[in-house]
DNA sequence: CGCTTAATTGACACCAGTCAATACCCGTGG
DNA sequence: CCACGGGTATTGACTGGTGTCAATTAAGCG
């Protein structure tokens, strides 16, 4: 179980040559590293969990008694509107963690995206963890920034750009959540993790509105469709110009990419971690 | 001029009899009630200012050497988009205080709607004033929490809502901040204070849809027009259920109300009034 | 009264949503 | 190996809401 969700995790597709095809299952065997005094929660594989797409993690309108960390994998924060339609409010990536608020509205939950691993942390060890670690309670701090940031510019951006530009920009987003390989030409292609739904639910839009747009930016040489979830961008920075996120751009992806950045060093390290939240 | 500042303010019109006739002069002589120690700020004429409509009151940009008391008026926080068009983040409402975070970002501006009073304050003053007084404190930190959740609400109708819905909650909360008026049977007039510019700016929309969703709403019966400032309402539940603001509109509204009630009770007191900042 | 500005109305275009049909992918079972 | 079925993605035809442009009317003001 646990391999088929280092597979589609993002760092072990990230480090396959050929696209889609899988070559390391980087993440077996690596501790959460969520630091606990001297103990490793989640060091052992009983609070690991797999979770198939679309399974629900957290249901709005009852008091969860559990914390997630994301292990690997894409999770989404949704909600239903007035008109039974569902909203998708943000995304969790790797790194992150869940469910720290303790409840949510009724209505709104968290559920996985795509395939995922994901640490259980009981609420009680949690908030012990947050008094005795500096460190975790100022990464929670980022974290809620980060997530805070997102939120914001999705809910500015719908009212202020069009769907095309929305969609731009979150393909521009996704080159650092998603793998994004380099090709000979100096290019590289991206592969979507979302289905069409999730983006449409996510960018306010409609699945048949994204497959017309896919087809006017492949026309217009934005990006080449190698097939439904790879995409070939030649030029990143015409993505993030369609998108205007031109000047932001750095800005929105530091808190994902120096996140990944530690879940990589934590890959890459054979050893039990100290810290995972490593200052920045 | 401080008299035509009362005669547009919102409570001179709110106790006249007929509709957009002055009756009152209410808030001439009337105190901003600041309260610096055992000194009044602002209880002498010379830091009041009126102002014609659409005129600068903070410039983006450049740091601004004064803090804003509005006592009567309504202000708009706005920015220019990338196309060249004019957004209206969100409205200021007597009683509050602008400028308090020092400086705004180039292209985001604070103007004049209505004709207004307002108080200057200097900005060292007010820094003073905030340190020794702690109900000073307690309402800037309310206030900002209400702008807060106003920009929020608004940000958020861009994308969920359609412009029909969002004039409709627009129309809503404009009774609890502008003339509001009750006839003989037990519905009320409401005056717009905003021109269409303004509320199109805001909502996100063009003057000419607004003018259609007038007449549609006129036809369906929601409104009544009298003339184009001036709307009965004969079922105000209709029109937050149709703005879609059914559950909220006694929380959305509940600052500014106290806030009014506040500056009421200084009006009803021909004395100089200790504390305007009344605990909720 | 005449000027200026705001508000309204009409004609039109276009974007984006809806519905329906088709194509494509992929796994299963014969 | 192929046929089939289910799901996803795509495409086309159509519709409606909303923005744009232009013309008209109304209101405010000297």
């Amino acid at each position: 179980m646990e391999h088929q969700v280092a597979a589609t995790g993002i760092w072990a597709e990230r480090h396959a040559a050929p696209i889609c095809t899988i070559s390391r299952r980087a993440s077996i065997g690596v501790s959460c590293a969520l630091p606990l005094g001297k103990s490793m929660l989640c060091g052992n594989a009983s609070h690991r969990e797999g979770r198939a797409p679309d399974s629900e993690i957290i249901t709005g309108g009852a008091s969860s008694h559990d914390v997630w960390f994301i292990r690997s994998g894409i999770l989404r924060l949704q909600r239903y509107g007035y008109d039974g339609r569902r909203h998708i409010l943000s995304l969790f990536l790797p790194g992150e963690i869940v469910g720290f608020e303790g409840e949510f509205r009724k209505g709104v939950g968290v559920e996985t995206v795509t395939q995922s691993g994901l640490c259980r942390i009981n609420r009680r060890m949690f908030d012990t963890m947050l008094n005795d670690n500096d460190e975790l309670r100022a990464e929670i701090f980022r974290q809620k920034q980060d997530q805070l940031d997102r939120l914001h510019w999705l809910t500015w951006s719908l009212g202020a750009l069009s769907p095309e530009e929305r969609y731009c920009a979150f393909l521009a987003l996704s080159t650092r959540y998603m793998p994004y390989q380099t090709v000979s030409d100096g290019s590289a292609v991206l592969t979507m993790q979302l289905p069409r739904v999730d983006i449409a639910d996510l960018l306010g839009t409609t699945v048949e509105t994204l497959c017309r747009i896919n087809r006017k930016l492949s026309e217009a040489g934005v990006i080449e469709i190698k097939d439904p979830t790879h995409f070939r961008i030649p030029d990143l920075h015409r993505l993030t110009s369609l998108g205007r996120i031109d000047g932001t751009f750095d800005r929105m992806v530091r808190g994902i990419t120096e996140r990944r950045h530690c879940l990589d060093r934590m890959v890459a390290a054979t050893s039990k971690i100290s810290t995972c939240f490593c200052g920045r």
